[in-house]
RNA sequence: CGGAGUGUAGCUCAGCUUGGUAGAGCACUACGUUCGGGACGUAGGGGUCGGAGGUUCAAAUCCUCUCACUCCGACCA
């Protein structure tokens, strides 16, 4: 993509309503722009960041056996009045009439929508179980907007809702869900740290909150150090083996939040206490016959006699977690993308625009890497150097393959890594060469 | 929802106390100089001062109502 095409409307000075660095680096970026309060448009290079979670969300929903399917962002309220929750949510849920006065909700998630569809079109223990999902818009009427993306009312969330027999499978199938959640966070370029977490008045210890530790976390966490260097399951895991391994080896030490902190327990921890600020990205929960018993979501057993489905519900906030990156991601100068979730790879600086050697070799160098199928942005803008390497630091591409006229004479370009700050020269080839390997 | 604020150019803000023909910096356009870390000069374009009503010869400025947004708290993917 040629920048002087591109929309990307940065902004030198930071804007007065972002408190946070996430916030002000992605207004800054030109990434985001607000609608109204908590509702953002997603400007191009916001997008494809989005998209590049979203799709490492879904690859690996997808590797743990999760099916993908959408429900409509519009729901029927009587669904809501069956489950008792239309009552129970409150203003949170965006109640909407439509012309023939029919009350619809805006979905604040999906589960009475998705159990219906598992009590009409599941019949028999022999379908069970499944794992649905979808990545869809979000609405949750927040009494207080704040923080850009991390706090916004509209909010782009993946939940997936587990059906199973019985509490063996259903615990299985949380378990795949909290492999994937290790796998996912860790591809985007962050570590998320699984937290006991409450479950609400329906019981059960079995939910956990998936939390990316950054020093402008919203909450105080507490966990192991070792935390830090737990090993991540690879991509062989044979999501039908038992994972219980996995799930006790994450599960075994010391993590909690803030407001489930326990002085005696952090205090066994000794030395190895670490203390942090955390940002919640996911959460997993086991909630057993709380949507099939009222909603009367049952299968034919193997005696032929009715059996309500074991649920579990499993959500990552995927917009929230652009935010999340960003926060843990970041300095001065502003973002530093992992490469895995970057808007664009590299960023192709010409210094010497409009003269035509330097021109040349860009053309060159752009035609090359988009050929290799590496997602350049090149700054051709008749800028001075200085403004093109803000622009470059700010929206954070791992790589900046800089091409001025000082370097060509001896035949080589600079290559920077943005994370690192270190800066090489080396011939374009070469450059070519190390961005396409 | 309680408390506190702010709405003036695309962005950051001044002007309001004490009413008198709307300003600065950045951004944008043109030209010139500059040219490897958000340059400089000159000349421009751009605002029914959030909206409605009121007071007044005269309202960005005073009064009333209203809308939006922000911050603190409670709540939360």
């Amino acid at each position: 993509m040629r920048l002087s095409r591109y929309l990307l409307p940065t902004l030198k000075e930071n804007p007065v309503e972002a408190q946070i660095v996430s916030h002000r680096l992605m207004l800054r970026a030109g990434m985001i722009r607000q609608t109204a309060a908590g509702i953002y448009t997603w400007l191009p290079l916001g997008y494809r960041v989005l998209r590049k979670i979203e799709q490492i969300v879904r690859e690996e929903q997808d590797r743990a056996g999760a099916q993908e399917l959408l429900m409509p962002t519009l729901q029927n309220s009587d669904l809501w009045k069956e489950s008792g929750r239309y009552d129970a949510y409150g203003p949170e849920m965006l109640r909407i009439t439509d012309r023939h006065d029919r009350v619809l909700v805006y979905g604040p998630t999906a589960e009475e929508v998705i159990n219906d569809i598992a009590r009409n079109e599941l019949k028999s223990y022999k379908e069970t179980p499944k794992i649905l999902y979808n990545i869809q818009w979000k609405f949750r009427d927040e009494v207080r907007p704040r923080f850009g993306v991390m706090r916004g009312r509209e909010f782009l969330m993946k939940d997936a809702y587990s059906f199973d027999l019985t509490y063996e499978g259903a615990k299985h199938s949380y378990n795949k869900m909290f492999v994937a959640y290790l796998r996912t966070f860790a591809r985007c370029g962050v570590r998320a740290i699984p937290m006991k977490a409450s479950t609400g008045p329906i019981g059960g210890d079995l939910s956990h909150e998936f939390i990316v530790l950054a020093e402008t976390g919203e909450e105080q966490v507490y966990c192991h150090k070792d935390y830090l260097a737990m090993p991540i399951p690879s991509e062989d895991v044979d999501y039908d083996s038992d994972l219980e391994p996995i799930y006790n080896q994450w599960t075994s030490l010391y993590a909690a939040t803030e407001d489930k902190y326990d002085e005696a327990e952090a205090k066994a921890v000794g030395d190895n206490l670490l203390s942090a600020r955390g940002i919640e990205v996911g959460q997993v929960f086991y909630y057993g016959k709380k949507y099939s018993n009222p909603m009367n979501v049952a299968v034919a057993g193997e005696d032929g006699k009715p059996v309500l489905i074991e649920g579990g519900c499993y959500g990552i906030g995927v917009s929230r977690l652009m935010g999340a990156i960003i926060e843990a991601c970041h300095d001065d100068n502003g973002i530093i993308w992992p490469e895995s979730v970057a808007p664009f790879k590299v960023g192709l600086v010409n210094l010497g625009t409009g003269k035509e050697v330097a021109d040349k070799a860009c053309d060159d160098l752009y035609a090359k890497l988009t050929k290799a199928g590496v997602e350049v942005l090149y700054d051709d803008r008749d800028e001075r150097a200085g403004v093109k390497f803000s622009t470059m630091d700010l929206i954070g591409l791992p790589y900046q393959l800089i091409v001025g006229l000082r370097g060509l004479e001896k035949g080589v370009v600079e290559l920077k890594n943005r994370k690192t700050g270190e800066r090489r020269e080396m011939s374009p080839e070469d450059a070519v060469a190390f961005l396409t390997r």
